[in-house]
DNA sequence: ATAGTTATTTAGGCTTACCTAATTTTATTT
DNA sequence: AAATAAAATTAGGTAAGCCTAAATAACTAT
């Protein structure tokens, strides 16, 4: 019914939306999906003739209703996915992107609420995203930004907002991984680098770029 | 590397192969893949250029070594992800096929390694196939047709050789299942159904038809 | 051995999802 | 507002994997 590249414009439609708040451009989206700006509007068109997406001549693309779940439902399956690759394969959390990205095309009406049952259905993945239930909804969230946090702030690592290999494994070195406490001992004026306190232990320098992309709750 | 559609042309070779021992006809291939003849002669010479088969025009193709290994190694995948089904997420023999047809294509070095360690290194799938190592070995197995057996044998059930949704909810709905106890207490002459003790407790008649389909080896 | 049947191949086309090059539209500068 | 730059679209094309119809090759039966 949805074709695997459908699947892919739909998600990162989505995705693109999720950070800007805005209409989808067609370079962004070429960007994204690595695809010429020419066939991602041959491409938009096709699927607008589905009603899975709205599209706007020259000035971008939003998701329907429909589009909206059918993204959802992929991201729920990739999140799922990154679980099990985690908990019960012992794949590293840099490692299960990749393969999760294969997995999530897997259609099947039982696999996924079988696979969910199987982890104890899990409210997040390996890096803090939360997982949308079968019928499409997000549990509220209560995170923000660690780039937000003043001194003195005292909180949980629960998410990153960056997932590449480089950045994942930064953290690892650095030995910091979700639920971990984070104390805001200072925040340098000139570069905004932040240093804080991990688990009331060690002090540690992270830089703007670093506490841009991590996300703390209320312990 | 190897595209979704030449992992199923060479599966399928691999499994005609198995069942015919001879070259793979045009026809056969077209049925089993559900494609018109004229695809297969195409996409039969594409492939033997690339060195994955021989094809000997109006005669049939065979795998060379490097195709027959990815065809394994397709087998592989597939087995342990029937067992991960079943084992896993309780999923029952009769349903795991179609989903297993999609996970056999995901491509990951480390995967399947993983699972296969996951699922304690099974030897069999749920139907009793044998599951092919890493590096393409089959271990021997010593099992035989029940067809084959004459009254007074006593052995266990520990494969079947037909996979269809009927013949394996038969087997479900008549309380047979592997593992289970077999001794033929008579095979008629006329219709050559097989009387049967089941785990020396039920009498079963068994038409010729279900026999043919059953593996069995010594307890 | 030849007629008839069946299997296979060839020829020509289609759809999906991409591409480049050229053109048009929109946004930015001066 | 005109000139320039950037973004988007149109036009024309390609490869993969399929199709049908027609032609050829291989078997089967008399």
């Amino acid at each position: 019914m949805t074709s695997l590249a459908e699947e892919n414009y739909l998600k990162a439609i989505y995705k693109l939306h999720e950070k800007t708040g805005t209409i989808v451009s067609t370079s962004a989206l070429a960007d994204s999906l690595s695809v010429s700006a020419a066939s991602i509007t041959d491409f938009v068109k096709k699927i607008a003739l589905k009603k899975l997406i709205t599209y706007e001549k020259s000035k971008g693309v939003k998701l329907t209703e429909k589009g909206r779940q059918i993204a959802i439902n992929i991201i729920r399956k990739h999140r799922l996915w990154e679980v099990w690759l985690v908990t019960k394969l012992d794949f590293k959390w840099d490692e299960v992107h990749e393969i999760a990205e294969q997995l999530e095309h897997v259609v099947s009406d039982g696999l996924i609420e079988q696979l969910d049952k199987h982890l104890g259905y899990p409210k997040t993945d390996p890096h803090g995203d939360l997982i949308p239930d079968a019928k499409g909804q997000f549990a509220k969230s209560n995170s923000k930004p660690l780039l937000n946090c003043t001194t003195g702030y005292k909180g949980k690592l629960i998410g990153v907002t960056e997932h590449s290999n480089s950045f994942l494994q930064y953290l690892t070195k650095s030995n910091l991984k979700l639920g971990d406490e984070i104390a805001v001992v200072a925040i340098e004026d000139y570069d905004y680098s932040f240093e804080v306190k991990i688990n009331n232990k060690d002090k540690k320098l992270l830089s703007k770029e670093v506490v841009k992309n991590l996300l703390v709750a209320e312990i």
